[in-house]
DNA sequence: GGATAAAATGTATAAATTTGCATTTCAATT
DNA sequence: AATTGAAATGCAAATTTATACATTTTATCC
């Protein structure tokens, strides 16, 4: 086996450079670097390397490498001993979520970070936070997301906690 | 037809919430929640949605939510030009228009001082303008307002200022 | 070196996903 | 209500990706 962790590397180096689409495309791509294979075997390596492909913003889609992850968010959060959030309701559509003083942005910053689906925006005073939710987001959508998202965050008042 | 939004809500909490590995096994779960639809919508969702599929650890393969950081993020910045206006959207009747880090207020002062008829008031926070449009201004009027009293702030690739 | 087991690969095919096109649904405007 | 353009969807076909099975290569004993 003289060739797979050379050739695994330069996987990785052509898909860190360069958008690619298909296992056609990096297949040619290899060829011309002097790898000679099947689509199978690339199939195989991209497993192995834990490759993902993932839709483009313009359109389309490229394989990304597999780095650091999403539970990340979710462990900072966690990490920063949290959480300042007294309250949440909803009025108006839009949820209301008050904090102790000072703490609003933060962790208006940090839902923002979530970058979820279904929250258009949040603005943050003080100790305010105003979260627009998208059309057609329940309350309890919300409430399932920031369970999910933000473990810690909303606590539970004792029993029940699915998903 | 069950809301469009809410089906993609759910396909975001099924695949935060469980290892799914095809579209067809995705299908059916979301058939079990009541929607009702073909793969070939499923797979344009999951483009929509940015959702990858990722080599499982153990063997197979998971679908993954998109984590924030996508570098493509900067592109897109690029991309804008000077404005600072990341996107407009639209929500509960308002619109939320996000902007690079520290770039609302200013935005926001500047959409102010246009005295418009069809804007009530905005509120600014970090990287987030809420623009509380006057009743029955649609989406277009200020669509159309913004890109005549503001040439520049919005820009259109063919309509692509969305999420 | 020869025997043997494990790993890697190719071939052919199955399985999964994407997409062009036609149709329907939705939303804004008159 | 009627009109119109855009968005969403289904269908069918094309494309892309994964894998069962057979074969070859590599590594590991003696």
């Amino acid at each position: 086996m003289k060739n797979r962790n050379e050739r695994l590397m330069e996987i990785r180096r052509l898909i860190a450079s360069m958008n690619i689409s298909s296992q056609e495309e990096l297949l040619k791509l290899l060829e011309k670097q002097g790898y000679e294979m099947t689509q199978a075997t690339l199939s195989r390596d991209l497993k192995y390397l834990k490759v993902a492909k993932m839709p483009d913003d313009n359109a389309g889609y490229v394989y990304i490498l597999p780095d650091k992850e999403q539970v990340v968010e979710e462990t900072e959060f966690s990490r920063r001993g949290l959480s300042g959030l007294i309250s949440l309701d909803f009025a108006q559509g839009m949820a209301i979520l008050r904090t102790l003083p000072g703490h609003a942005s933060s962790i208006a910053y940090t839902i923002d970070g979530l970058d979820a689906y279904e929250i258009a925006g949040t603005i943050a005073g003080d100790d305010t936070i105003l979260l627009i939710p998208r059309d057609g987001v329940t309350r309890s959508d919300l409430v399932n997301l920031l369970k999910i998202r933000m473990p810690g965050l909303i606590q539970e008042p004792s029993g029940s906690l699915k998903n």
